[in-house]
DNA sequence: AATCTAATTTGATATGTATCGAATTAGATT
DNA sequence: AATCTAATTCGATACATATCAAATTAGATT
């Protein structure tokens, strides 16, 4: 899953990790011909091949002495257009549950009984709240204002404001003249 | 230069920075809401969007309370064509001594007066002392197999093999009938 | 002006990782 | 068979970083 894409990014997030790749997109290299261009260690060297061999960038085949590694570059152009896709991005939403701001709001300004303590004062706080409480009226059905009191009065005392921030966010339609509500 | 590649790998290594990114993909988000999406706490998620705001991928406009942040989605496209290009593989090879393996097994195997204490047996040391070795014949000269002979004696006392290594490996040419040798 | 709120910064902690040296392994050369 | 070599693995260390709690800051609301 994501886990693959992170290793990937992972991967490349190293200065040196970086060199043996495009040391690699050139010709292929031994380990240890590698430690000496780096400058490092062979088994600095082999430590890092085996974090690219992991995620299938590059592969060894042995040579007599030697261990030479060579890039797939099949693979780096495959995941290169690939890593950045929409896929990718909402493949790594797709796991967050887009509801877990309003349920945190809900919890924190209702009671047991799901009436508010109070109105919120902040716009995206008062907004999670009216999300909330449009629900309990049916879709595309007409409700007098009197009833919409009735309704919203088991919420809050202030039924006025209530009703008032419902249609101004858009949430509650109204008709001009009959005072006529309802939820589209 | 790299340092940027760099950052920018590591901003996508981290599973809670790949979230941010694809929610800030659908719709601007404040820092609250997005740590109530990711279940973090408010300070972990204003270090994420600081290192994401680092690279110019996120900007943040004040909006009352809230800070909103938004994704650059510009930024993120030019990027994604750009970090696996052949000029970023390059750039990372710039700044690497493509000699330094030579120079070590030169190095290793070399007295201070230039001269070899041994013919290295493995082929890619062998190589790099061939190397070194065929750098003393001017370019398409024409020498002698005594010629030859003498100068090689200066590095080893067996010229032969060193004669018939510098021909095996196409560093140098012979010409089969006069035994007349040559550097390309 | 006083108060409140979200965001950021700072300090602490725990986990992750790049590096090296030493020991081991796999494999070829003699 | 014995020896040599490159690579890998293991253990230790130092540095980086993801996270949270507490303190501070910036800014709006009352």
């Amino acid at each position: 899953m994501s886990d693959e894409v992170i290793d990937f990014f992972k991967a490349f997030s190293d200065a040196n990790r970086l060199k043996i790749v495009g040391l690699l997109a050139r010709q292929p290299y031994s380990v240890e011909e590698l430690a000496a261009l780096l400058d490092l260690k062979p088994s600095t060297v082999s430590h890092h091949l085996a974090k690219l061999a992991q995620i299938g960038l590059v592969s060894a085949k042995t040579e007599s002495y030697y261990n030479v590694y060579q890039l797939d570059e099949k693979v780096l152009e495959a995941k290169s257009r690939s890593l950045f896709s929409q896929e990718n991005l909402k493949a790594s939403v797709s796991e967050i549950d887009l509801d877990a701001y309003d349920s945190k709001v809900i919890h924190d300004y209702t009671r047991k009984d799901g009436s508010l303590k109070t109105i919120p004062a902040q716009r995206k706080k008062l907004e999670a709240v009216l999300r909330y409480l449009v629900k309990v009226f049916d879709v595309n059905k007409r409700y007098s204002e009197k009833k919409v009191n009735e309704i919203l009065s088991q919420y809050h005392e202030d039924t006025a404001s209530l009703r008032r921030e419902l249609v101004g966010y858009g949430l509650m339609k109204r008709e001009g003249g009959g005072g006529e509500y309802w939820r589209e």
